[in-house]
DNA sequence: ATGTCATTTTGTAAATGA
């Protein structure tokens, strides 16, 4: 089973590179963050697409800002549209965490508040939702938090660690309640199959900082013992980050082996047959 | 310091957010 997780910085804007990329990297699951788009909006958009690709959907938006979906094509049973608990921010809830049972896990694709800076209330939000998403795991072994962290684990996921220095993203209480999250039992699969490398899933669109690979591992796969016992692969989809019309994060990616009966999910059929090529002499 | 992109609007330039 692949599972893909890829905050697309407005899912309108992102279709011609969206769909292409569902072709060829053939994710059995997505969790999309900012989609920036209504539920009307994006069912309008992407319902006939989706379905043709055999995926089944969750989407919670708002229209503007935020808005997290949930694609599968193994199964997507018992949605829930919102982080119980969750705070609110200036009054408002925002779409930022859905839920569904996928392929036998329990899958959560969040977009985790930005913070701003640390004096900023919004930082403050982003350390009580922190909490709400922690509080919210129910059984660890068969969970997965994918989605947009937005805080770097470590100093190694970030290009240059002095200039980020009492910065969001890095600040030791958003390292603690990563750490907490952790402490569940989910772990981060991308960093434990590449303990040594530089591996980055977003990059500023400013200053070329991409091609410099300038870049913050901010997009992360939190596992529990199940899946991170059966991981396969992960890797980061730089592709997608380059070329025409990017987002400015990439996606991350995690293949999983075949449960330890053997059961790979619910058979589904293959997106719409293309057409045969021409015989060739 | 702040080179981009996406959103919206007492709208087509400026604000807000990331």
């Amino acid at each position: 089973m692949r599972l893909a997780t890829w905050n697309v910085n407005s899912a309108l804007v992102r279709l011609p590179r969206l769909l292409p990329w569902l072709d060829e990297r053939a994710p059995d699951v997505v969790c999309l963050q900012e989609t920036k788009l209504s539920d009307e909006a994006f069912a309008e958009a992407f319902d006939a697409p989706l379905k043709e690709r055999g995926y089944e959907v969750a989407h919670v938006g708002e229209g503007r800002w935020n808005g997290v979906a949930l694609l599968s094509r193994v199964g997507l049973a018992d949605v829930e549209r919102a982080l119980p608990g969750a705070p609110l921010f200036a009054d408002a809830l925002e779409a930022r965490a859905v839920t569904a049972t996928c392929g036998g896990l329990r899958v959560t694709s969040v977009y985790v508040p930005n913070g701003r800076s640390p004096d900023d209330p919004h930082y403050a939000y982003k350390l009580e939702w922190l909490a709400a998403l922690r509080a919210a795991v129910g059984d660890p072994a068969t969970t997965v938090i994918a989605g947009d962290m937005n805080i770097a684990p470590t100093d190694d996921d970030v290009w240059d660690p002095a200039l980020f220095v009492d910065s969001t993203h890095v600040t030791p209480p958003e390292r603690d309640a990563l750490a907490a999250l952790q402490g569940l039992g989910l772990h981060d699969v991308v960093r434990d199959r590449w303990p040594a490398d530089r591996v980055f899933s977003y990059w500023d669109y400013r200053a070329g900082r991409f091609h410099q690979d300038m870049g913050m591992r901010i997009d992360l796969v939190l596992a529990g013992a199940d899946p991170a016992g059966r991981v396969a692969a992960t890797w980061i989809d730089r592709k997608a980050r380059k070329g025409k019309g990017p987002s400015d994060h990439a996606p991350v990616i995690v293949d999983l082996d075949t449960a330890p009966d053997g059961d790979i999910g619910p058979v589904v059929p293959p997106p719409s047959t293309p057409a045969k090529l021409p015989h060739r002499r």
